[in-house]
DNA sequence: ACTTTATATATACACATGAGTATATACATA
DNA sequence: TATGTATATACTCATGTGTATATATAAAGT
């Protein structure tokens, strides 16, 4: 219980994964590639970043041969909206979609 | 605004401060020298937890003389109410309620 | 079709920084 | 003086980052 709980509340204490969460939020799903470019940040950051999200029930992966997509899971519960929410209301910029790789 | 928001997001992101904030839900205003008896804990981590607390906006001191009395403010604005409500949804032990110091 | 090379993603390691704890100290009040 | 509370410091552990490595798939060349 405890532990699910923190887990969820460490998934959204970080600057880079909350920009995530919104980045995903506003453009859908979006393939690792792509967010390398938009957040000009490398690869396997990002990577772990996700994972985390992942793990902590906000993302889903759809794997389509070497590519990744991660997309925000629909719909999440109560507790996970309430927070993608306050996430949204920040006043904060989020980095603009830029095309990935060859695909 | 991100400030802000990891401010709070930290501030529950620690078993002892979520304990802490059930105990004071349920307890309503306790002053330190309870809550060190009821969390067998050394008052300078209670402190310093309540501090952090108190700091992201869930709690509020009342202090007479010696004593330092907190509780739970009231209203809270939609987010952190909605973190409390998740925090008392837990089903883990709440320390007992024991007669603190000589007050 | 088979081999080689490049690309996409994930993971392991070392390091720096941040956070929780205990001890000690300071200060106010009984 | 004794007690309640706050704070400063040192120590340990957790977490984020970059580099390097590993694995899988795609693409290109023969």
């Amino acid at each position: 219980m405890m532990d699910n709980f923190l887990k969820i509340i460490s998934a959204v204490k970080d600057e880079t994964r909350v920009t995530v969460l919104r980045f995903l939020y506003q453009n859908g799903e979006t393939c690792v590639c792509e967010l390398q470019n938009s957040f000009k940040m490398i690869q396997s950051r990002l990577s772990r970043h996700l994972l985390i999200l992942k793990d902590a029930g906000f993302l889903k992966v759809r794997r389509k041969g070497a590519w990744a997509y991660y997309s925000i899971i629909e719909p999440l519960d109560d507790f996970r909206s309430c927070l993608i929410d306050e996430i949204n209301k920040l006043d904060v910029p989020t980095p603009e979609k830029v095309p990935g790789c060859s695909n």
